[in-house]
RNA sequence: GCUAACGUAGCUCAGCUGGUAGAGCAACGCAUUCGUAAUGCGUAGGUCGUGGGUUCAAGUCCCAUCGUUAGCUCCA
């Protein structure tokens, strides 16, 4: 068995926050049935789970072969949630297959199989390894190290493992065992080889354990944003516009806008500039980025006025990055270490020809606009530019109220030859990122591999629901394209120089990060992003010009304000615009004509009572400037 | 791109082994004028993703294609 122990990356609390209150009345409302949740340990948090999901991927296995006998075993490890195996085998899994396999492993626990440890000699695993004819298992033995140690299931079959395991199969509960889903896998994750059959399937120590990870998944899917952006109308595709490329609708467009121009003033503050760059440009300039020859399948394919152009590469193509744009307009000039550092920024909208397989809702799109920009610094400020952008960083997620992320240093492969740049370069920009992170005191991992092909990134990680990894803000160091363009800048000495680029994007996308923040609040979406923050709902028809009245009030002073006058019952009108997770409701009858007043209730704490115009607007007004709750 | 599953009214779904489509909600109309999560009655709405094929007959079977979803690979 090749690798199980998936490092374990914590994921830190990158900042201080007070916990919104909508979250806690909805955590609270969502637990009200259970006094005592049910714990449910991540795998690497908890040795029982570990040992049971191990054994449990065996007992898989054995169940595996002995119903399919042309199947061979490669990797079966454990994972957070579950475990899987991968076999090779001719017929891909059925969903009756998984059924099958179910009850050959229930007669397995049943027989209350010992699993016996025994270590040998690299040349005694191999000659039993040919002896089964289980070329996959020899490949995997070539990888590992002494001690080599196999694990027995009585007699009846053995594996290559390391453990650990628990002691027989009759420790297992099949009732809080589940098969999930089979799904095809390449053999070391590598594409160019054989695709093999994975078995996705969960185990638990108790029946209860397994119904509430059930349970958890179904809520999760309930905040689901491809779900929720439908039910609450915030964006949509169209087979006829094409996949991967999502339409905001005039209430996604809200929380867009309003992103961007919460950003924006924090940008101008921290002097960047703004710039608009076009969506297309000549092959020619990706050919100087290296785009065209490092980027090129990310790429929409070449659009050209004729065949021959096509062939002689005279043509254009949708920028898949807004670098290049951003340099032209620095080299517009010849600047001189006082324009430096030179901050130029875009909500720029950029198209990647995404595989097919990889497009899942607002989180994998093939258009979509980063909050992109770069800076242009002396080699002597890059060290406090690069401090400043992640501290704009930190406050935009801080603003946004996003806590659960992971700091990731990505840096290049260096056994790959898809980088641009020497390795000195590299060295620097890596050293550069690295250093910054410790100054800073940030928790932080390495990861290889992750780099952009021009430059290593630290990149801030999210999760989704689903508990997939989606990177969201980074910020990256750049040796190669100042070279590649020939950047310079006039030093204090009167020579040429060569600045140092930062590509920085706090919210990564828009279209990414609405999706996890669609997630995070469970649709619902802080008073200041709300696309309609108040909705008026008279009780009668007689109170729908005053409804009017006051919606307009608040309009006037920039709140998005609307009346209901659709003339349903006030329980029917509440309960719409709890659907639509309004965050403040405000209804009006006699009471409040005669007050001149309205009786608030809010999503997040209910009913508050009746308040004077005065105060709702001046509470509307204070959370849309400080992102607090009403 | 690969492996698999799925695609029926705006939404959520039913439609068994083939006999030309059904529910709830939403929409619309009428009545009701109502105080903190669903008023009642009625009306309308679908060439069953698309294109072929098998059949006397296809939502149902076969093939292709487009799209969605899970996973792999790849990346904001």
């Amino acid at each position: 068995m090749g690798r199980h122990c998936t490092e374990q990356i914590p994921w830190i609390d990158g900042i201080n926050f007070v916990q919104s209150q909508g979250e806690k009345a909805s955590m609270a409302q969502a637990n009200d049935d259970q006094l005592e949740p049910i714990k449910l340990p991540k795998t690497s948090e908890s040795d029982t789970l570990k040992r049971i999901r191990h054994t449990t991927s065996h007992v898989m296995a054995m169940a595996v072969q002995k119903l399919f006998p042309d199947a061979q075993v490669t990797i079966g490890p454990w994972t957070e949630n579950g475990f899987y195996y991968d076999f090779d085998k001719e017929e891909p899994f059925t969903e009756q297959d998984l059924k099958t396999i179910k009850k050959e492993m229930v007669k397995i626990i049943k027989k209350k199989l010992p699993v016996i440890r025994e270590e040998v000699s690299r040349a005694e695993a191999e000659s039993r390894i040919k002896a089964i004819n289980e070329p996959y298992k020899l490949e995997i033995l070539e990888g590992l190290e002494a001690p080599i140690t196999l694990y027995h299931l009585e007699d009846q079959w053995w594996d290559l493992c390391a453990g650990p395991h628990v002691e027989s199969t009759g420790d297992l509960n099949p009732k809080a065992i589940a098969l999930e889903s089979v799904a095809g896998a390449y053999w070391r994750g590598d594409e160019n080889n054989q695709q093999l059959q994975r078995i996705y399937g969960t185990a638990w120590e108790t029946p209860e354990q397994l119904k509430e990870y059930k349970r958890r998944k179904e809520e999760a899917l309930k905040r689901d944003h491809r779900k929720l952006g439908k039910d609450l109308g915030l964006f949509l595709f169209s087979d006829q516009v094409g996949p991967g490329l999502p339409l905001w609708t005039p209430k996604g467009t809200l929380i867009r806008s309003t992103l961007e121009n919460f950003l924006r003033n924090e940008q101008t503050k921290r002097g960047y500039q703004g710039v608009v760059t076009p969506h297309i440009a000549r092959v020619d300039l990706f050919k100087v980025s290296g785009h065209w020859q490092n980027y090129r399948e990310d790429m929409f394919p070449m659009m050209a006025e004729s065949e021959e152009a096509k062939l002689a590469e005279q043509g254009f193509v949708m920028k898949p990055m807004n670098c290049p744009f951003h340099i032209q307009i620095y080299k517009d000039q010849l600047r001189s270490y006082r324009d430096l550092p030179m901050r130029l920024a875009e909500f720029g909208t950029v198209y990647r020809y995404e595989q097919s397989g990889e497009l899942g809702g607002l989180t994998r799109v093939r258009g979509f606009t980063v909050d992109d920009s770069h800076l242009f610094v002396t080699p002597d400020q890059l060290e406090e530019e690069f401090f400043n952008v992640v501290d704009l960083i930190l406050t935009v997620f801080k603003s946004l109220q996003l806590k659960n992320f992971k700091a990731r240093l990505s840096f290049r492969d260096p056994n790959s030859d898809k980088y641009i740049g020497s390795d000195e370069v590299w060295e620097k920009a890596q050293n550069a990122i690295r250093k910054a992170v410790t100054t800073l005191d940030m928790e932080y991992f390495e990861a290889e591999g992750e780099a952009a092909f021009y430059g290593p990134k630290l990149d801030f990680i999210f999760q989704d629901v689903l508990e997939r990894e989606w990177q969201l803000g980074t910020v990256q160091v750049d040796y190669n394209l100042p070279e590649r363009f020939e950047l310079e800048y006039v030093s204090e000495d009167g020579d040429r120089q060569r600045p140092v680029m930062i590509h920085r994007a706090p919210f990564g996308s828009l279209e990414r990060l609405i999706g996890i923040l669609i997630e995070e609040y469970a649709g619902d979406f802080p008073v200041w992003l709300a696309p309609e923050q108040v909705r008026i709902l008279p009780v009668g028809e007689d109170f729908v010009a005053y409804a009017k009245e006051q919606a307009a009030k608040l309009q006037a002073v920039g709140i998005r304000a609307i009346a209901d006058t659709s003339g349903e019952r006030l329980g029917k009108l509440i309960r719409n615009s709890e659907k639509q997770k309004i965050p403040v409701m405000a209804i009006v009858g006699e009471k409040e004509v005669e007050a001149q007043s309205l009786s608030i209730r809010t999503r997040a704490s209910g009913e508050l009572g009746a308040l004077p115009m005065d105060e709702v607007i001046a509470r509307l007004v204070e959370a849309n400037t400080n992102h607090s709750n009403f």
